[in-house]
DNA sequence: TTTGTCTGCTTGTCTGACAACCCGTCTTAA
DNA sequence: TTAAGACGGGTTGTCAGACAAGCAGACAAA
């Protein structure tokens, strides 16, 4: 008590890459560099900057690692700018769950209720061309399924478009990382044609729900689906920690 | 059409140091090291992976930026082992935004949706002791108003604290990453008093309402007040950009 | 037109070097 | 006795130089 802390803010001792990454972020933000343009060489970059490549190095591999470029193998030109910020959004996520902070129970219930709501503005919003979409994306399922073969990333991707349609990104990049999470519990568990057969009618049921406007219906079959998913992963919950 | 394409996956050609990246988390998710570890020094690493420095700083590099060490500066010890992923989140949802990938208005809307979620399990599970968290945290910020400080942090941390009372990680780390944006919007934008006593007073009545178990009330209250801040944060969006 | 080869440049990695710096230890002075 | 100051070993941050692997475009050959 008493004694406040935080006037004394620390003198910031960056280190060089952290600086030359975050000038060219700016240099990002503020348009100059836009998504598609080439960086310089590494070596190039040393010498405008003033610092030794090994520094130019880290401070590419914090920007490479945040989703701002993409660096080309040996060889080719400069490191590209790029926008793959989501995807880094949902790798990290995934590490929460793998570091426990996330069990499936939380997620399921989470995506319950964030899906409900993006269900709300889809039902509000959606055009013609998204359900097309969506009618796709269950055909190219089914057609999967007529193979024999389990369509795990179609099924992913519905509720990627479920949320593309709501227009908010957040929701977009928020459905983006839980399922990178489902995702991820998929690959661990054995592929079931069955159940995949009845994901699959769920999400053509759902659609049709969207269709017709009927959020009620819509979001008490996306609540039966998402139980069921749930119910399919939970044996993954404890079977993990085979570690002594 | 016709054409498959995805038949050869790409050859992978993992650079060495995210081996040692990934090897090193995959350490710390089985268990073997856990928080507050500490890693060999650079030079140590090098030696037992049998690589360079060089390879071993980017991978450092990698691990610190995804938040699973804290590098010492000049000197001290080697590398600790930390969790600090949620913030690494926050950190890249507010490049997200600063992307324009999200605009005020869509992340309000997302805000409001998912804290009325968030309110829904707050008024089944809250504790008491959750209560008087939130009790000290409004007695603080009137504190601050007394003296004419403008108590933005704690303000901040009053929908932190409710989101922890959902007892769900998942709305944890995205009101986390939510609010990580308003506070940044909050400190481009001049301090207001008066505007401040109003959200320090909403608030109060939404801790209220809680303690009332009045979910209704709570959301409707929630809503207006998410409102008002939007509103207030509005001119930011059309003032920023003013380069040609 | 296609295929093979060559050249130059870029990335990935290694090695060696050194200043700045932290921490525990030892010395010294009060 | 104890507290302040000096010392030394170990560590990080950064630089410089080196070289193999690999790509891209030019050019030659089939």
């Amino acid at each position: 008590m008493g004694t406040p802390q935080n006037l004394f803010e620390p003198v910031k001792n960056r280190r060089i890459f952290e600086e030359v990454s975050s000038r060219i972020k700016e240099l990002i933000f503020d348009g100059a560099l836009k998504v598609g343009d080439k960086l310089p060489s590494e070596t190039q970059l040393a010498q405008q900057f003033g610092v030794g490549r090994q520094t130019i190095r880290e401070a590419l591999r914090l920007l490479e690692s945040s989703g701002f470029i993409d660096v080309n193998r040996r060889g080719s030109a400069g490191p590209v700018i790029k926008d793959t910020i989501l995807k880094k959004v949902s790798a990290l996520f995934l590490d929460s769950f793998r570091m426990k902070k996330i069990d499936l129970a939380q997620l399921t219930l989470a995506r319950l209720e964030i899906e409900k709501n993006v269900l709300r503005y889809v039902c509000e919003n959606i055009t013609e061309s998204e359900i097309r979409q969506l009618r796709k994306n269950i055909a190219q399922s089914r057609q999967k399924l007529a193979k024999e073969i389990i369509p795990t990333e179609e099924n992913i991707v519905f509720h990627k478009l479920l949320a593309a349609a709501s227009k908010n990104q957040v929701f977009v990049i928020v459905v983006e990382s839980l399922m990178a999470i489902v995702a991820d519990s998929l690959t661990r568990i054995g592929p079931d044609l069955k159940t995949s057969h009845n994901v699959v009618a769920y999400h053509d049921r759902i659609l049709q729900a969207i269709v017709d406007r009927d959020l009620e219906k819509a979001a008490d079959l996306l609540e039966s689906h998402l139980l069921e998913v749930k119910s399919r992963l939970q044996p993954l919950e404890s079977a993990e920690d085979p570690v002594a």
